[in-house]
DNA sequence: CACGCTCTAGGACGGTCGTCCTACGAGGCG
DNA sequence: CGCCTCGTAGGACGACCGTCCTAGAGCGTG
C-alpha cells in the first residue's frame, strides 16, 4: 500500500474516533488498532499527535467547504440554503444524538484544553458562519448578516448539546419547525 | 482539620478543575496539589474518581436548587425568573467565555466518553428543564410548556458554545436581547 | 544480483495515570 | 501512661500514554 494512502486512512479513523470519543480519550493505540498498523510506526506517517489533529481539522475543513458548495448547487435560493444548513440537525440526527456535533464538540474540547489547534478549531465555525452571512446577504440583510448567521449557528449548537444530553428526536424536529418559521419571515 | 472538611475541600476543588480543565483532564494528581494533599492518601476519603465525580455532580445538583429556590424568591413574576435564567450568559459570561457552560460540557464530556455517571450529570439539565417548565406553566402555557422550557435551555446551550469558541460578548448580549424580545410575548 | 528507497514491526524510553498499601503522627479516652 | 481511631505521607504497583529508535521486509531500478 502507498504511503499517502495509508496516511489517509489514518487521518480517515483519526477523524472518526476523535468525533465518537474526543481528541484526549483516543490514543494513537486506538487509531493504530483502527488502521491495522502497529503503534510505533506511526511516526513514520506523523510526527505528533498535534499533527494528526492538524490533519483531521484540514480534513474537515475541505470536507465542510465541499458540502457548503453542494448547496449552493442544490439549492437556488438563499433561503433554501440556510434551511439545508439548519436540518443538518435532521439530516445527521442519529449521529448528533450519539456523539454530538463534530464541530462544537471539538472546538468544546480544545478550548478547554486551550490547545494549540484551538484556532484551526474555531475556523471550522468560521466557515459556516461567513457562508451564512453571505446567504443573508443575498436576502438583504447585509446589515443583521453577521448577527443572523451567528443566531442560526447558536441555533444549532444549542438542538445538538440538547440532542446529545437527552437523545431526543422529537424536540430537534420540533426547534427546526421554529427556526423554519422563523427564517420564513426572512423571504426564500 | 477534620475529615469533613477536608472531603468539602476535595469537593470544591475538584468542582473548579472539572470544570475548568474537564473531568478526564484533570488527575487525581491536580486535585491533589490544589488542596495540598498527598495524592495517595486521596483513597481515604474517595475510593475512585468516578467516586469524587459522583459528590461533585451532587454539589452542583444541591447548588442548582439553592440558585432556583433563590430566583424564586428574589423574582415575584414567572417572566421575571425565566428572565433571570437567561441573563446567566451574562452574569457568568467571562467564566462560559472561558470554560463554557458548567453543566453543558459536563453532559458532553461523559456523553462523549460514555460515562456511568452521565446519567447523573444529565440530572443537572433535568433540574433546569423541569423548573422552566414550570415557570412557564404559571405563565398559562401548559400545553406548550416543556417545549418551551427546552427552547430556552437550547438558546442557553448555544449561546454559551458560541460564546466558548469565538469570546464574544456582544454576541452574547445581542442573543440575551432576542431572548428578552421573544419572552415579553409570553407575558410576565 | 545488489542497491536504495519506502514502509513496517516491535519494542524501549521516561513519564503519568488511577489505585493500593504500609507506616506514622496527633489526639481523645480507658 | 498505653491504646485506638482518624487522618496523613510517601511510595510501590501495573498499565498505558506519546515518543523515539532500530532492524528488516518488499520491491522497483541499475
Amino acid at each position: 500500500m502507498s504511503g499517502a494512502a495509508t496516511r489517509e486512512q489514518i487521518v480517515e479513523a483519526a477523524d472518526r474516533l476523535f468525533y465518537q470519543r474526543g481528541y484526549e480519550h483516543t490514543s494513537f493505540a486506538d487509531i493504530a488498532a483502527a488502521v491495522g498498523l502497529s503503534r510505533g510506526n506511526f511516526y513514520y506517517h506523523f510526527k505528533s499527535k498535534d499533527t494528526i489533529l492538524d490533519a483531521v481539522i484540514e480534513s474537515r475543513l475541505a470536507g465542510t467547504r465541499h458540502m457548503l458548495q453542494q448547496w449552493e448547487n442544490e439549492q437556488p435560493t438563499p433561503g433554501g440554503r440556510i434551511l439545508a444548513f439548519v436540518e443538518i440537525v435532521l439530516t445527521n440526527g442519529a449521529d448528533i444524538q450519539q456523539y454530538g456535533c463534530p464541530v462544537g464538540t471539538l472546538n468544546t474540547e480544545l478550548a478547554k484544553l486551550d490547545h494549540s489547534m484551538r484556532g484551526q478549531a474555531r475556523g471550522l465555525f468560521t466557515l459556516f458562519r461567513d457562508w451564512l452571512r453571505e446567504q443573508f446577504t443575498l436576502l438583504g440583510r447585509a446589515e443583521q448578516a453577521d448577527e443572523l448567521a451567528m443566531h442560526v449557528l447558536a441555533f444549532s449548537q444549542g438542538v445538538a448539546v440538547l440532542s446529545h444530553a437527552f437523545r431526543d428526536e422529537e424536540f430537534v424536529r420540533r426547534e427546526v419547525g421554529r427556526m423554519r418559521d422563523w427564517l420564513s419571515t426572512y423571504g426564500k
